[in-house]
DNA sequence: TTACTTCACGTTATATTGACGCAAACAGCC
DNA sequence: GGCTGTTTGCGTCAATATAACGTGAAGTAA
């Protein structure tokens, strides 16, 4: 009997779109490819999966060996199957995004620097096979989860403001939010717990710190973007 | 140069979720193998892709030579990677799930009566594979979906009262919702239109028809549904 | 006519939201 | 110390949205 892997198959590719947030910029990872297609075009980092590998095992050697980050926030976004994103022949592309703070890993001053860029998620380069699609679907996906999850923590260091939370939400849905609304809606929530310290070296008012709240019972907040009209 | 369907790569499944509405229930197909593995188990229809096909190509065939369907609601749901979830071998499962209206299709009294059957959602028999998985996944989406977008309006007939409606939508999310309340949101979102026909036949007043409007501007409904506490 | 059911449309109390005001806390400067 | 400009934390209030429920008209059956 013939094994299902002597079959012509379509190869699949992972590939990742890695948001980081700094300086109040959302930003994201994009690798200078050193071989044809898309010679020395920016594109997103991904691989092809191996036979014994899951999704996320996949994911991690990427994130380990082209970026060495580890232990990061993933998830599944979509499946792109246009039979012409790859001019190397059939490939499907399974698509991840996660959220990293780049303070904790040292990417632009790393062994690869030359290849391996934070972009302005607002100001981005083309982008080789059809990764400019799988992009805007995950930004899109992480501009409708934050309203809901608590996703934003992943971004910001164990310990914040809620004023550096607030411009993480602004930054992300690229609008305004109503400053004290916003601090109401996350206190009510509970979602930060106040730490009772504060940040220090201001130069005005020393805001307090809070930390994420791991143990909420349910999601029950939900942010309103302001009608454009 | 060796082409990259030479190498050994996984299989590319599609398995599908098709809901169907009636007598009040809400139903999934499934399809009683007739070879191992899960020889005489209920699965989910599905098919490998084929080399040329997009995703929804392979839906459609499925659909169209398994179940005599076409032209239905479908969307991409998630991609399965459990390596073990099929005993012959490495595949990858890509989820879709549909939703039609069983009276435009002759399912059960079809030339393959046997092996094809709606089940009620909610007493379903063991499926093979890990197709539990995928179609508790494809409900929670619809139930999560139905709440802001208008898919309803796939399960039912061009011509439905809100009563209809109402009870689609309890019979989904599997709770109760104010008849009253139900009745002014989606009047007010102007997610129907008043025909100025009304159902004859019925023991009762006759309630007045609607059709869906495709052509609202903008999403602007949300169904609550009530804590459970 | 009465009895019973569904349907269409209100009403009211409460909760949520958006748009602001304001004073305390801080650094820098005279 | 006293003043200035800024950020921060907490409140207020009117407008809106929501949940819970009432009522009478429309229909069938008897």
């Amino acid at each position: 009997m013939k094994l299902f892997h002597e079959y012509r198959n379509p190869s699949l590719a992972v590939d990742l779109v890695v948001f980081g947030y700094h300086d109040n910029t959302l930003s994201v990872l994009l690798l200078n490819r050193k071989e044809e297609p898309f010679k020395d075009c920016w594109t997103l980092p991904g691989g092809f999966l191996q036979m014994e590998e899951t999704f996320l095992d996949t994911c991690s050697r990427i994130l380990q060996t082209k970026l060495g980050m580890n232990e990061v926030f993933l998830e599944q976004l979509y499946s792109f199957d246009d039979p012409g994103r790859d001019p190397r022949g059939r490939v499907i592309a399974v698509g991840y995004y996660a959220l990293i703070n780049p303070a904790k890993f040292k990417i632009v001053a790393g062994s690869m620097a030359n290849d391996v860029k934070w972009f302005n998620v607002r100001k981005l380069p083309v982008l080789g096979f059809d990764h400019k699609h799988i992009f805007k679907a995950a930004l899109q996906r992480l501009k409708s989860k934050i309203l809901y999850h608590p996703v934003g923590f992943e971004l910001l260091d164990e310990l914040f403001t809620i004023t550096e939370l607030h411009e993480l939400y602004e930054c992300i849905l690229h609008t305004t939010l109503d400053r004290r609304n916003f601090r109401r809606k996350i206190l009510d929530a509970e979602y930060v717990i106040n730490t009772g310290m504060k940040r220090e070296g201001l130069k005005n008012r020393h805001p307090e710190l809070y930390r994420f709240n791991k143990h909420l019972k349910k999601n029950n907040f939900q942010i309103n973007v302001p009608t454009e009209s």
